[in-house]
DNA sequence: GTGAAAGCGCTAACAC
DNA sequence: GTGTTAGCGCTTTCAC
């Protein structure tokens, strides 16, 4: 009967050790500790104690008491993006790798709620928080977004940003972008060098920073070659394969005139892929498509898919280790990582 | 200069806001708790304080302090699978909306990571822990699961396990299944239905319990055609695209006699699939394919791929509400979800 | 080598 | 209404 856990079997402090080892609790927290001296029988003792009793260590009162394990917090989208799930597994492994826990959260875009979670881990003591995916644009987010970035960093903890643009300015954020604009040129090269001339593009988004990116990257592409884009062949919508089916569909029922079609995903593609098939197209034969991220599986699509391959894994390892690495007033980073064109099977020449 | 965090930006505590508000540590507490008697001119210097300092609670300390918010932890083998993305979706929604934090993490397959993580969480003092995926066999690993089971139900908490089976014994964990077997079997009784008599089966493995109960079905299906199953046309493997993708060559290169291939899951079936177009083969034409899962890229294969559904998404809100809402000491609950086949284009008559 | 006591940041019971 | 005190479960001086 110690204390008052008498049957509350399980929840077990240390206290209760101390007493089934007849010890006191300091020797059992230096026993669990590891590095302290402690005369080998009464370790055996406690040791004994804490298998009888199943005693596993409060990890919150370690935390708050300054040892414990530091926490990591990776915040996205959509966990349901196979790029997204991607990254996640490179930050995961990382931190795993570096002895912190990691907690993986996704917000279904919503900005709130991206804000409200970051709120959270600040509250937890995280040591960084990882955001990725496109920004929303808003001014107001922004601020509030710079405002988390100076909070967690007097804290001592920091947030890290991936795949978007940097704050404005001494925001005290982590940023690491890969290349959205430079990736898309070189894929629009590749359809325009191959003889395209009208290139639909399915999901740009005024709001996403991200498929911005991608967007601003078809334009540059088509001004390389003396082109200016038609807008009519520019269609917004988000980054889901439902939005590259219901887009494609659409194209194909306004009739519009394209032999080339840019999805700004390859789930964008994948839909759209779909859609064409569906439409009796054949492609490349009829209309060539590409996408982009170079998910797994991009190669498994039929044709499979020309995309820009994006080293997802790769980037949440890196933003989990500049995160945890970085001096704490060291100035703010700044990372861009480079993108390169797979050629696959969905491209060929126009009217081929 | 308030104590000793006189510099230290960021750090505050609920101390720092009590002295910069003139009031005591308590009254700052009672302020942001919400629901106490507090005048209007207390509240509005604490408030003021608070935003001064910007000041955030440490959760931890709450939690400690039997305040705080509950925790549940989702532990999966690879949050890259689609499937499992999807539950994970459900997980993360349900938990956050009945007010708790969710942790995802991953566990790359590895049985030890996957008790260690448990472990961690039972430290953490988790309301809950949902562990998805097949079982990995060893009576070994069974039983330490069993232990983690005990523990923590004697905690309050309780482990759920889902897409595998309850464990043996008074074990004290909740058990979400869904019907592997059934789903197989109909499945493939569509295949022999249609004429196919020589069914390939991708990625049997001996120790996972999920692949086991689709291939029982297999089995089943057959026997219940009056037909014994061709013990080569079974090749093992795991539930990756790649794996497919490398056993269907394999089964090519073999020169195996088939007509149709059941592929263990939806990503076996996408490099499965390739690895016949690659090879010059038509689906349905030459040869039926179907999958298991029915997550989104079934659709986007070429042919749209017939497939088991498996509810996911509500399978991991499932597992949340029944996690969350058992009294301490109901018995162990154990529920089956069903399953059905949806028919596509992947399959034919065979020779058609 | 071990115990008693103080402290981590917070809440709650008990004064006034 | 508000301050003081004790306590959550742990670690870590500081004594002996």
């Amino acid at each position: 009967m110690t204390r008052k856990s008498a049957e509350a079997q399980g929840r077990h402090t240390i206290r209760d050790v101390a007493a089934a080892a007849g010890v006191s609790a300091s020797t059992v927290s230096r026993v669990l500790g590891g590095d302290y001296p402690v005369s080998a029988d009464t370790r055996n003792r406690v040791m004994r104690a804490v298998a009888a009793l199943d005693y596993v260590p409060d990890a919150r009162a370690k935390a708050i008491a300054g040892t414990g394990t530091p926490t990591l917090a990776f915040v996205l989208d959509d966990i349901t993006g196979p790029s997204f799930a991607q990254m996640a597994h490179g930050v995961e492994r990382e931190a795993t790798r570096l002895g912190h826990l990691c907690l993986v959260h996704s917000t279904g875009g919503d900005a709130d709620q991206q804000l409200a979670f970051v709120e959270t881990m600040r509250a937890q003591r995280a040591a960084a928080v990882i955001l990725v995916g496109g920004a929303h644009g808003s001014a107001e987010y922004e601020a509030r977004t710079a405002r988390m970035a100076q909070a967690l960093h007097a804290a001592g903890s920091r947030l890290v940003l991936c795949g978007r643009p940097p704050l404005a300015g001494e925001a005290r954020a982590t940023v690491i972008e890969y290349d959205n604009e430079g990736g898309a040129h070189a894929l629009v090269a590749h359809l325009l060098g191959r003889g395209h001339r009208r290139v639909l593009f399915l999901g740009g988004a005024p709001e996403n920073t991200t498929l911005q990116g991608r967007e601003r990257g078809y334009v540059a592409a088509h001004r390389a070659f003396g082109l200016e884009p038609d807008p009519a062949l520019r269609l917004p919508g988000d980054f889901t394969r439902d939005s590259g089916h219901r887009l494609m569909r659409r194209a194909l029922a306004d009739k519009l005139d394209f032999s080339a079609v840019f999805a700004a995903t390859d789930m964008v593609a994948a839909g759209a892929l779909t859609a064409l098939h569906e439409a009796g197209l054949s492609v490349p034969g009829d209309v060539s498509l590409v996408g982009y991220d170079d998910v797994p599986v991009a190669r498994d699509l039929f044709p499979a898919l020309t995309t820009v391959h994006v080293p997802y894994e790769e980037l949440g390892r890196l933003a989990v280790r500049t995160a945890l690495s970085r001096e704490p007033d060291a100035p703010d980073e700044h990372l861009l990582l480079g993108t390169h064109v797979v050629v696959r099977n969905s491209t060929a020449h126009p009217g081929s």
